[in-house]
This record gives structure tokens, sequence and C-alpha cells, in this order.
DNA sequence: TAGGCCATCTGGTCCT
DNA sequence: AGGACCAGATGGCCTA
């Protein structure tokens, strides 16, 4: 993995919503299905995909030779504000998320996908953890330690999760100290 | 230069 | 009805 430290980038500033520069619909395959198909019928990304073959991210004429009224323009750029602030809240969440985590590059900045799958590994083998010591601590039936470790099985046997390094509270452990390291090589 | 990562735009769908 | 959520498209930046 790449080391990025890069300062946040602003995109060009917001275009006109009917410009269209780079727009590249010409180039894409024409639908296969239209929009007419009622919503059950399709799948959400089929949905999509038909919508944008017809246009891709903009609609150069859904609007007329005028271009969109003003009101619908106005709607569309306060959307794209409150999508812009909801990425934004995504990604602060992201960041008090790498913050938490310990990871052995700490000038490197972790990328989202290596972000959830270390956070993953790193609550896994925090559940070994605390599974192993409470269950060597109470082993009497009122315990929580046996109730909570039983659960925490039936959990990795449903999901499925259950792989030969896994099977032991150790092996939650391995995998994460393994993935920091392959990490921290730059993988 | 290719590939990875990211921010942003956008339209469709879901939810309140 | 309006906002939130989602996912595809696009283009910029960066590194190997």
């Amino acid at each position: 993995m790449k080391t990025k430290n890069r300062p946040p980038r602003r995109r060009a500033p917001p275009q006109d919503t009917e410009a269209t520069p780079g727009d590249r619909t010409q180039d894409r395959p024409q639908p296969g299905s239209g929009p007419e198909l009622t919503k059950g019928l399709r799948s959400r990304t089929a949905r999509a995909q038909g919508a944008r073959a017809e246009g891709g991210r903009r609609r150069p004429g859904s609007s007329g030779p005028g271009g969109r009224r003003e009101s619908s323009v106005q709607r569309r750029l306060e959307s794209n504000e409150r999508e812009r602030q909801r990425m934004h809240k995504l990604n602060n969440a992201f960041q008090a998320l790498r913050e938490v985590i310990p990871h052995v590059r700490a000038d490197k900045k972790l990328s989202k996908i290596e972000t959830l799958t270390l956070a993953k590994n790193y609550i896994k083998s925090l559940t070994a953890t605390i599974l192993t010591m409470s269950s060597g601590r109470l082993p009497g039936l009122d315990g929580p330690g046996p109730k909570l470790y039983q659960h925490y099985q039936q959990q990795q046997v449903a999901g499925g999760a259950l792989g030969a390094t896994e099977a032991q509270p150790e092996g939650h452990l391995q995998k994460y100290s393994t993935q920091i390291h392959s990490f921290r090589e730059g993988s």
C-alpha cells in the first residue's frame, strides 16, 4: 500500500448543473431497459444503470433547450451540499476510527478499506482477549464468562467466520498482527 | 503511465 | 414532500 499524506483536496469548484464537461455518455451503451419498468422488477443497481445509461451522471436534455429550471437547479445544489456534508461526517467518523486503532506506522494514513479491515480484526482480537481472560477468572456458573463465550462461538459459527486460525482466540490476535505488518510493509 | 484512492456530482430509492 | 442514503460515474492527485 502506498503512503498518502496529502493535504485535503478540494475538487474543482461546483460546476453548473447543466454544463456537461467530460461527459462521456455517448460512449456508454444504450439502455436495454428503460425507467418505465416497475420498481419491483429491477434491482436497485439495474435501475441505476438504466438511468445512467440514458444520460449518465447528467441528463443534458432533461430540462429542455434553456436548461433546468432555476428552482430545480437550486434544489440540486442544496442536495449536493447536503451530500457533501454527509460525506464529510462520514470521513470524520473514519478519522475518529483511525485514531483509536493502533497501527504501526502512525505517519501513514490508513485508507478507508484498511481502516475498516483493521478495526474489524482489532475488535475481534479484543473480544477474544476479553473472553479468554473472563473465562479464566470466572469459571463459576453464575459468571458472565462462559455465557459470553458460548454466545461468541455461536456468532462465529452462524457467520461462518470460523476459519482454521480464527477457531481459537489467539487466531484473531495473530491475524490482526499480521495485517498490521502487511500494511506497514506497504502492500 | 497505470493504478489506487478519494471527493464530488448525480439520480434513484427509502424513510420519516 | 423532503431529506437521508446509496451506488455509479467522473476526474484529480499521488506513488511506484
